[in-house]
RNA sequence: GCCCCCAUCGUCUAGUGGCCUAGGACGCCGGCCUCUCACGCCGGAAACAGGGGUUCGAGUCCCCUUGGGGGCGCCA
């Protein structure tokens, strides 16, 4: 029997959760989901320049926001350095590592020299067999691991194919600073190793890594994990994604109005695929996700895409459903507090108009702007154009409103019955009255269907609202 | 500069030698519906980067060119 299915999620808490990230993090959760095993998630904070807590918790939120979930606490692998600074030692007991006590100015000097000479950018290997008593007096030495010379590395990448490295391009790498600490090659390694990780999901920007970590597992005489590394997401202009250019946090993409769901269907669809399927549950998505059928090109984030199929997933949501969704956004809108407590408290007046809004809105701003009709303070001021129509056309209003006035039946049927033979008695076409009702009702030239709006409003608010727009 | 990877409509992709006159989706254009805006429905334009091979037969296999991307830290 294979062993269970383990995945991790590995950010370094540099910044926020960007969507590269999120998508690395959706494939891992997806991959454990659909085998039976688990996800874990282990915050890459070797680096304690650069790590910092509210990136870990920026992290953590757009996880949960995402709705991928883990195993276990979220592991801290600055945590573990001990642990990996007794492997680098039990390497260099082995002499599968050497102290190097090369300078920083060295290095540079070093790397300088070799690309002018068009030669490859690496460690010359000066400390590799050097003798310890050559070591200077005033540098405190760091630790390199040994790698091989003269074969090749191979990385059997379930989507990159099966990647061979020559040895002489990889240097001796630096597993431990002249501080003590363990850096990340090194790291990652004994981790993935100690916490039973089967397979290691990843940008393909770790390739090169995934050579030189594949290395440190021999010399400890480990197993390799499956290896799988995706291709990188690009700019919307084909330029890499990065945080100085186009990437986003996940939080972003939820102040943009975004739904959770409708992010995970896009992110799935991007680099990864499964025929001409394009819109499908995550309980699908997990049934049908596998490594295979991730291509190899990178592909470029598309919001028009993104927001057709946010467009799609509130259509489909049930009233209820997209309430709590719309709810939970509000924090996040720039919706003024107390339109925010009010609509709120029309929650069965919200529900009511939904199912006409819905099929207004790509976005949860969208949606909120179109429902701010319901939590307007009369009298409503009217926009640029509402007001135009009221001027050209308000009069129609004085005669409409007797008629509103006898309809007990406050339906979206009997309102339409009565406006239309109102519009066909007075021999005036239904649009000539309906829009002078809507800028009147709602203040704008664009919203629902003029008797959804009534029935939704309500007639003593409605009649209230056009009568304020008469005097 | 060196190493590695990639290449189908504008974008995401299907396609694993004949089923391709290259399919789907978004976007775009046109039409229908219509009280506005949407939704929905119908239709349309739109791609195998270029050049060599291999083969009876290449989008599919190989090579080169071009273009793009990634890596080359006492970052992860």
């Amino acid at each position: 029997m294979s062993p269970p299915v383990i995945t991790r999620f590995a950010p370094s808490p540099t910044g926020f959760l960007h969507i590269g990230g999120a998508r690395t993090a959706l494939f891992n959760w997806l991959f454990a989901k659909a085998n039976g095993g688990d996800m874990l998630l282990r915050i890459e904070d070797t680096d304690r320049e650069r790590s910092s807590d509210d990136a870990v918790a920026a992290i953590l939120d757009g996880l949960n926001w995402l709705g991928l979930d883990w195993t276990g606490e979220a592991y801290s692998q600055y945590a573990r350095a001990d642990r990996h600074r007794e492997i680098a030692l039990e390497l260099l007991d082995a002499g599968q590592a050497y102290r190097c006590y090369c300078s920083p100015q060295e290095l540079a000097q070093m790397r300088e020299t070799a690309r002018a000479e068009g030669r490859s950018v690496r460690y010359d290997g000066t400390w590799r067999d050097r003798d310890a008593g050559d070591a200077p007096k005033d540098i405190t030495p760091v630790v390199r691991f040994r790698a091989p010379q003269h074969g090749e590395t191979v990385v059997d990448d379930q989507i990159q194919g099966r990647v061979i490295y020559k040895d002489r391009d990889l240097d001796d790498l630096i597993i431990l600073r002249s501080d003590g600490s363990p850096t990340y090659n090194l790291s990652v390694v004994v981790d993935d190793h100690d916490m039973g990780v089967t397979h290691v999901i990843r940008g393909v920007d770790h390739l090169t890594n995934a050579a030189r970590q594949s290395q440190i597992y021999s010399a400890m005489g480990w197993t390799v994990p499956v290896m799988a590394h995706i291709p990188l997401i690009h700019g919307p202009d084909g330029a890499k994604l990065s945080k100085r250019h186009g990437a986003l946090g996940v939080d972003a993409y939820r102040a943009m109005g975004y739904l959770p769901e409708a992010m995970r269907n896009y992110l799935a669809r991007l680099g990864w695929s499964h025929g001409d399927e394009e819109v499908f549950s995550t309980e699908q998505m997990i049934e049908w996700f596998g490594l295979e059928a991730i291509g190899k090109s990178p592909a470029r984030f598309d919001f028009a895409k993104l927001e057709n199929l946010n467009g799609l997933y509130i259509r489909k949501m049930s009233d209820e459903i997209l309430a709590n969704a719309l709810f939970e956004f509000l924090p996040y809108s720039e919706l003024p507090d107390d339109d925010q407590h009010k609509l709120k408290q029309r929650r069965q007046q919200l529900e009511r108009a939904l199912p006409v809004l819905k099929a207004r809105a790509k976005t949860l701003i969208e949606l909120v702007n179109s429902a701010h009709f319901l939590v307007a303070t009369r009298p409503i001021v009217p926009d640029e154009k509402a007001t135009l129509i009221l001027q050209d056309g308000g009069e129609v209003l004085g005669a409409l409103v007797d008629a509103l006035e006898e309809i007990d039946d406050w339906t979206t049927p009997s309102i339409e019955a009565v406006i239309k033979a109102h519009a066909e008695t007075n021999q005036t076409k239904l649009g000539k009255v309906a829009q002078p009702l809507r800028a009147a009702l709602t203040g704008t030239t664009v919203s629902p269907g003029i008797f959804d709006v009534l029935a939704v409003l309500g007639k003593v608010e409605s009649l209230d609202r056009i009568r304020d727009q008469l005097k």
